[in-house]
DNA sequence: CGCATTTGACCCGCGC
DNA sequence: GCGCGGGTCAAATGCG
């Protein structure tokens, strides 16, 4: 995996992008030598041979004199051959130079050496740079991804207002089916993956997490033709540019911003963060299978914590941009807290598939910025019905630096409700038992004994699952609809509200009516 | 030998 | 400006 980031840098560097918005620029020798901010008293060093850096201090080079000498020769007959085919242009000439320097033969590998080894850290500055690119351009994307979601959050307001001012049947879709226009590019032919004729398996096949859904929203709207490209995240050259002008700037709102008059326009108004998504299990493994491959990539202690925490890195395709963190509670080790980051800019097994769309559902809802308002405080208790169920906590976290939902899956209906300390900001709310969430987390995963999983309760697992993003959502009220309609382009069922789950769900003013393909939560 | 993990160094943002 | 802490990098190391 690793050879591929490799080989994708090396890719970008030939294609030398970089520099071709400097045509006629300076050598990219002395151009790029960010940590040699001299490249040409550099260079003399080299010719003194001692620019290598291990030989920086041999002041006293056996060849030091010769090489001078040679040096003063060479200025006046370039015309020697290039020693070595596959060095880099910028260093033809010194490698030329290098190689005319040396009667010898012995003294050619030595220059050689010295020539790659000044290569090999051009190199190593290149990819450096080229990371930072691309975290911008992920980043970048994030914000788009967000500034979309909240103007579909702008939109469903919208109509839901004009739906009160002029209510009539149909109301009930109005927000959800505008919303989808901006969110569900599919043919609507594949919206029918909730249809009770479509096995479960189908249904794990098709479903996609609301990323890639999100994904492709961003490039239909970049142009329709945009080639489908497997690195959408980390090559999206295609990103108008004025998406990119309006990404985090809060002195140029949309359209939509504008347009709107409503109570919440503040959160909108603010810079975008990145979400994260924090899932509390317990597990005796020091991860939990979530379906993804993961690369460790670091370790740390973390302040307050004598438990590590590690980062890892989604490796399932590259470039991905999904991270995730794991560390023990410091209060009880057998709990494991993973920390999701990004979304991925690949397909996902049906094992995947589940938790991409909770981290992603719930992410979404913590960007729709008002979930910290006072709203939602008083929105968390719009499921009284739940409650003596709700063995698993939401906490919603806006605080710097980044906003953080946490999913707690330890808690029992016989245990105390979440202690744990949360932000004044913070919204606690109630949500249903996510019996289908654990039994995605794959083994092994702690259950307490008081409540085993059964595994006849799958269909409830389904529900459940619905019920928590249900819950979820209800929290905020204003973004119900908006994702709702992702929600619904993603697992589509245009006609539906008809099941347990509504049926469950005792209804809420405004509340969307969620689509019960969200049951792909529980299935795998 | 190739790949994943480990781990110290480095970078960067933030608060003082 | 400096220190601190979180996050990342990449060489070293371990493992199959």
């Amino acid at each position: 995996m690793e050879n591929q980031h490799r080989r994708e840098f090396t890719f970008l560097r030939s294609r030398d992008f970089l520099r071709h918005s400097n045509p006629g620029g300076p050598d990219r020798t002395s151009e790029n030598s960010m940590e040699q901010s001299q490249p040409l008293i550099k260079e003399m060093d080299f010719f003194s041979g001692t620019s290598s850096s291990t030989n920086k201090t041999n002041h006293h080079h056996p060849h030091d004199d010769e090489q001078h000498h040679d040096t003063k020769i060479i200025n006046g007959s370039s015309t020697h051959q290039v020693s070595d085919p596959a060095v880099n242009t910028g260093l033809h000439l010194r490698t030329v130079n290098s190689g005319m320097s040396r009667s010898g033969n012995e003294e050619k590998p030595y220059t050689e050496l010295i020539t790659l080894r000044e290569e090999l850290d051009r190199l190593h500055q290149d990819n450096r740079k080229l990371r930072s690119m691309l975290d911008q351009i992920t980043k970048n994307y994030s914000e788009l991804q967000g500034q979309l979601v909240m103007a579909m959050q702008k939109q469903a307001q919208q109509n839901r207002q004009e739906q009160k001012v002029e209510p009539n049947g149909m109301t009930r879709h109005v927000a959800v089916a505008s919303a989808q226009q901006f969110i569900d590019p599919r043919p609507s032919a594949a919206l029918d993956v909730n249809n009770p004729s479509v096995s479960d398996e189908k249904t794990q096949e098709v479903s996609v997490s609301l990323s890639n859904t999100m994904e492709v929203m961003s490039k239909e709207r970049n142009g329709r033709d945009h080639p489908a490209g497997k690195q959408t995240c980390t090559h999206e050259d295609g990103v108008d540019d004025q998406s990119f002008q309006n990404l985090g700037s809060t002195k140029s709102p949309t359209k939509l911003d504008e347009s709107s008059n409503d109570e919440e326009q503040v959160p909108e108004l603010a810079p975008f963060r990145k979400a994260r998504v924090s899932v509390r299990a317990r597990s005796e493994a020091p991860l939990i299978g979530d379906g993804c491959q993961w690369r460790k990539y670091g370790q740390k202690m973390a302040k307050g914590n004598p438990c590590p925490r590690a980062y890892y890195r989604c490796t399932m395709a590259v470039g991905c941009p999904v991270r995730k963190q794991v560390q023990r509670c410091v209060e009880d080790k057998s709990i494991l807290t993973t920390t999701y980051e990004g979304n991925h800019n690949h397909p996902l097994p049906p094992a995947a598939t589940a938790m991409a769309n909770t981290t992603a559902a719930a992410a979404a809802m913590l960007l729709s910025g008002s979930t910290t308002s006072k709203d939602a405080l008083a929105n968390a208790g719009f499921f009284p019905s739940m409650v003596p169920y709700a063995s698993t906590m939401a906490t919603l976290s806006a605080s710097a630096p980044f906003p953080t939902i946490t999913l707690d899956l330890t808690q029992t209906p016989n245990m105390p409700p979440f202690h744990r300390i949360t932000p004044s900001s913070a919204t606690i709310f109630p949500l249903q038992p996510l019996h289908g969430f654990q039994h995605l987390l794959g083994h092994p995963v702690y259950y307490p004994p008081s409540k085993p999983p059964a595994l006849d309760q799958l269909a409830q697992h389904q529900t459940s699952m619905v019920h928590t993003l249900t819950a979820a959502i209800a929290a905020d009220p204003n973004f119900t609809a908006a994702l709702a309609a992702a929600v619904s382009s993603i697992l589509g069922t245009p006609g539906r509200s008809n099941d347990a789950a509504t049926t469950n769900n005792p209804g809420l003013p405004g509340s969307p009516q969620l689509p019960q393909s969200c049951t792909t939560f529980s299935t795998n």
